[in-house]
DNA sequence: GCAAAAACCGGCAAGCTTGTTTGTTATTGG
DNA sequence: CCAATAACAAACAAGCTTGCCGGTTTTTGC
């Protein structure tokens, strides 16, 4: 991960999480409140947001419900928090499968798309994905999850500019070929229990063909 | 709509919904009970499985919450009859935009994926993803909820593959294609909020565009 | 050391949700 | 007409969830 990366990642980092050079107890709050963080994203991907409550959070943390309103005193501040804390995990490890797409040196050419699809199967993203459910009628967490969403996929958008400078001749090309592979994979995810696995492998590979042929020009509109 | 879809849609049609040839009592019965499952799904879509009470169903649908318990005794006896009555509710909205496009003669190549996006706009839709989402994380909803819906693409295949008669000469792109649109179009519908429009219009377009190629086998597998 | 602050724990009240129960009105079949 | 049944309404109990408050232990700064 090289230093512009870095400094991608640290414009998404959560405040009141860097316990660099701080007192013991501070340390130790940081370490308890990242529990509970993890503990939440636990929640949110084995029982969904409406089933994610303080009671269960602070069970799954290990830590009493006192504790963890001592931290964060309401649910909406946990789910702010967590919502920061999920963002920046999504990040970090999408920039991780930036960098060891550079050290293998993309054998094939659907590389991008399968760092997307992998981070589509970690916890991280069944949380994030029952943010964004929730937040489509839940106004007070559309307002806080939104503009997070928003600035990650920015972010996102630029560092697969800089993983991938061949497609520098077609800038449009970008912002689409993203989106077409998060909308496909997203709404792949979701029909993950409806659907036969084979179909899901086959049309895993047909997006892939569709991005190679994006990037070859060969989809460019014919008008 | 022909013989064929009506049976087709008969085959998901709700039990305890038919009141051709009832008193009057049972066809107040049956007026009732959609009046409640249209609150159901409106409820749904405004507020989310989550938030998606017994108590707001009533208010929405008009009647006490004591009366509606008479005709669903339990909330699982309702969210059960909700899915069905969405799943047929969304197998009509299909037909009727099958018949409709037969009717145009088919004006552009797109026409198919059109029908769903069209049909992804709607309430029952809205509805459907609050229950496909939290099937994810409700093992007792996922159990009356995937069996439905899995028929309910088996039925919708079989309409595509009877309205679509020049792709015959490729089985295996009817599904494929199928779940392509659906897997492209339910994404973006879930990133609806985070996207900008034109985004969403441009990839909307390019959706279409590889659905042309692929219906004239120009991504068919290169090996 | 020692007072202040922070981390942590347990219990409590208010509100909400679900399911049950009891009662009232309207309709049906004989 | 009348008994049985269905539709509807209101009240109640039990459980859960959230936020708050007092109390305890540990750490910090002077």
């Amino acid at each position: 991960m090289d230093d512009i990366s870095l400094r991608a990642l640290a414009q998404l980092e959560p405040e009141g999480l860097d316990a660099e050079g701080q007192s013991w107890q501070q340390r130790k709050s940081v370490q308890t409140r990242i529990t509970i963080l993890e503990a939440a994203i636990d929640c949110l991907q084995k029982h969904g947001y409406g089933r994610t409550t303080t009671q269960l959070i602070a069970e799954m943390a290990g830590i009493s419900r006192g504790a963890m309103l001592h931290h964060y005193a309401t649910k909406q501040d946990l789910i702010a928090s967590v919502i920061d804390y999920t963002v920046y995990k999504r990040m970090e490890h999408f920039l991780e499968g930036i960098r060891a797409l550079k050290d293998s040196a993309r054998i094939n050419e659907m590389a991008g798309m399968e760092i997307s699809w992998q981070s589509m199967l970690g916890r991280e993203f069944a949380a994030y994905l029952e943010l964004a459910i929730a937040a489509r009628t839940d106004a007070d967490l559309a307002a806080i999850f939104l503009p997070k969403a928003r600035r990650f996929d920015k972010t996102e958008l630029a560092e697969v500019i800089r993983a991938f400078p061949e497609w520098a001749d077609d800038p449009g090309g970008y912002a689409l070929a993203m989106d077409y592979v998060h909308a496909a994979l997203e709404g792949m995810v979701i029909n993950r229990d409806i659907w036969a696995q084979a179909d899901q492998r086959a049309l895993c590979k047909f997006v892939g063909r569709t991005i190679a042929m994006l990037r070859r020009g060969d989809l460019r509109p014919p008008e």
